[in-house]
DNA sequence: ACCTGAACACCGTTCAAGT
DNA sequence: ACCTGAACACCGTTCAAGT
């Protein structure tokens, strides 16, 4: 049996991808370190040439799991001149990621966590959008844009975090990640 | 050595006590059933005579949790006569709750959790307060109620989770809870 | 009816040893 | 430098046995 020799930083790629496959399948209450170690075909000690244990890994994975919803919220962001469809379309797509990627979502919102850098990225997004709306008279300009953006991150975290849940209490299961969230902002805003 | 010896349940509760006390000290990602079983002093098998397992006495601390958190909310609704008052009251009290007890309610909100009956007392409170809110013109009169509850809903529960992480990215730690709820209603919706 | 004692498979982590 | 093999304490859960 020939077992895959890793080098050059081989191995750790390996290990996310594995902890991500792990995260969508069993989810994030069953995942294990060991079975990601078993899964790469190395031992359970082998990770930790690579990651200081557990947390670290999936710390790696959550800042994969940032660069991808940036990519999506950036994209959204850029796909339409319209401020309000670009604020519209950003949200559906920030709760669009929480219900396409729930355990990777909730990995990276996970507890206590310390928060990733790379999410200020999107946070600087979302700022951007808001003051154009501002602009544009569609969201209050009384408030700074700082405290107008975090406000509607509060909302948008809310949603994705509550409709995961099951049964969706409140939160119909009938309706997109995308209508919920669009319906969520045109009520508080009257967009 | 006299060992407690419970009956009627007590040991039922004694567990539920002791799983609040981890979770206050520990954490909920150390949350241990051994260790909650060692604490009331008795075998590690016992607790499945009160509980299919440890999900279901997380599911019972939780039931717990959402009983304190409604009569907090339901105290705050009812200390005021103002409408504004009691929303603004109301959502400190939700946030507030969050950061008293960071662990059980993570616990109570933990993943993909079965959301607890008990909660739709308190959102029944909430939606109370939106419609004569709407009445008073405070709140967009255009969607309903319901709607409208659950959007504040998610607001602050966004907040509430977010604010909990470390380093506290973009939401100040100098803000009390009471200040990071009513300082995003206000901007929201010009209170 | 309620709890113990002992076991099971599995977990995260450590460390000496191999190559 | 990177990984193995074996061990450690601990975990959730099961089950026959005690009272």
């Amino acid at each position: 049996m020939t077992r895959a020799t890793y080098h050059h930083g081989a191995l750790r790629q390996a290990l996310i991808d594995g902890a991500r496959e792990i995260l969508a399948e069993r989810g994030h209450e069953q995942f294990s370190l060991n079975e990601v170690a078993r899964r790469a075909g190395v031992s359970t000690a082998a990770p930790y040439r690579h990651f200081s244990g557990k947390d670290e890994l999936l710390a790696a994975v959550s800042d994969q799991g940032y660069a991808t919803l940036h990519e999506a919220l950036a994209g959204t962001a850029a796909s339409a001149t319209d401020v309000r469809e670009r604020l519209l379309r950003m949200s559906g797509a920030y709760v669009r990621f929480a219900h396409d990627h729930p355990d990777l979502f909730l990995t990276m919102f996970r507890g206590r966590a310390v928060a990733s850098p790379v999410g200020v990225e999107s946070f600087e997004v979302l700022r951007q959008v808001v003051v154009d709306a501002q602009a544009a008279a569609l969201l209050p300009a009384g408030p700074s844009p700082e405290l107008m953006a975090r406000s509607i991150w509060a909302t948008l975290h809310g949603l994705a975090v509550l409709s995961l849940r099951r049964p969706h209490e409140r939160f119909g299961l009938d309706e997109s990640p995308e209508d919920l969230a669009t319906g969520t902002l045109t009520a508080m805003f009257g967009l």
